[in-house]
DNA sequence: CGGAGCCTCCCCCGCACGGCGGAGCCGGAT
DNA sequence: ATCCGGCTCCGCCGTGCGGGGGAGGCTCCG
């Protein structure tokens, strides 16, 4: 597949560069085309490969993550997605980097799984990455005016309320049915909701809405 | 639709008859062909209009629910399955009527989606009911060999698997490479899956799993 | 006034999926 | 010795689904 989502991994630590591009390289579809262990390696490397995602640590040695982060996205004509990682859980840098212009961020600890899905978020829709591990963090750090959930400062109303129904197993034309509109109205929300989950049918949208706590268990 | 689930309702009160026929009348694939006010009236009932299932209340007047269970069981040749209407959380006649051969039961507080799962699940396979509700009821009357969840006892180790997997959101193709057996032997697993649970697609099969605690947000 | 975003709906296309029926193999129970 | 349940596969077939486009109408906002 030629159209594979290119990414770069920049990190000082090899543990973490290796890992990444382990999980990354394991999966169809996402390539990782250069690695980094600076800021100003990441700012040269990006220019050269240009990626489509960037996983950026936040901080290395020199130049760190976030005025790294500041360059490419100055500099480049069609700048990658950034995605800002970090080990703790509130790291205020996290803040400067996503001021600076990152499309989100992960936990180090994060689950592969939910890696892949960042990076297929970022790459297919220019919405903000947020996956699940957003909340514990959102919880604890911004508990001012903490959305409902991750995603639905995302989703339109109309995406978030088709996703709703597809949680309760309903096929298009019965979502179609229950809104009042046509089912191809409804192919419409679906494929976006599809996108800008960064998952590939129904049932992996449904998941993410069950893990990211969109819809809860009764 | 000719092949719809022929239901006989079977309860003393009325605001229960109507309340349940209601339901599953505006349900597509499922028609209320009969009721019964009493447990005699269940069993003429049931000869007359033979029925795929019954939904039995354990308290009538006369005759009560299990021993209509039992003569229907024991005079039709091909008897429908007998699902069991209960009022209490821990009626302990509810396990007469199961040891009579009752296919499951339900209670009647219990949300319409899972009446009609139930119906439709009873009367796809001939594994027993086991909706969401019994594990409350499960977890306080019988803590001793309080099995895992309500399926797993019902689902062979191979479904199980191919369920998991399928809440992972994995494709067929990729649930046999995973298990290192052919696509087909996988669809077969999921038909079984989907019957077993009373669902008619994976995305429902999988907010099941979710539903019922099969699975769990982490 | 003119975009931008959202909602609505259309086409075509390929494919994974699910329903149906059949089959062989094996191990445990009867 | 027989039967049954579980696991493994095979076809065929219809269709819901998702990807790829495009298009018109609406409101809001600069």
């Amino acid at each position: 597949m030629s159209d594979a989502i290119r990414v770069v991994v920049a990190d000082d630590e090899r543990m973490v560069r290796t890992a990444l591009r382990v999980i990354l390289d394991a999966e169809p579809g996402i390539e990782v085309v250069g690695e980094a262990t600076t800021g100003a390696e990441a700012v040269s490397v990006v220019r050269d490969r240009l990626p489509g995602v960037v996983l950026m640590d936040v901080r290395m040695p020199g130049i760190d993550g976030i005025r790294a982060t500041e360059q490419i996205l100055a500099t480049l004509a069609a700048p990658p997605r950034i995605v800002v990682v970090t080990t703790f859980e509130n790291d205020s840098h996290v803040y400067d980097a996503l001021r600076a212009g990152a499309a989100g961020f992960l936990l180090k600890r994060g689950a592969a799984e939910e890696l892949i899905q960042a990076v297929r978020l970022v790459a297919r829709s220019d919405s903000l990455l947020f996956p699940a591990q957003i909340r514990e963090l959102a919880a604890r750090h911004a508990p001012a005016h903490a959305t409902a959930h991750p995603w639905t400062a995302r989703l339109t109303e109309r995406e978030a309320q088709v996703l709703r129904l597809m949680a309760t197993g309903r096929t298009n034309a019965e979502i179609a049915e229950r809104l009042g509109v046509g089912p191809a109205t409804v192919k419409t929300h679906v494929a976006s909701v599809l996108a800008k989950t960064g998952t590939r049918d129904r049932t992996q949208a449904v998941i993410a809405a069950y893990e990211s706590g969109f819809v809860r268990p009764r």
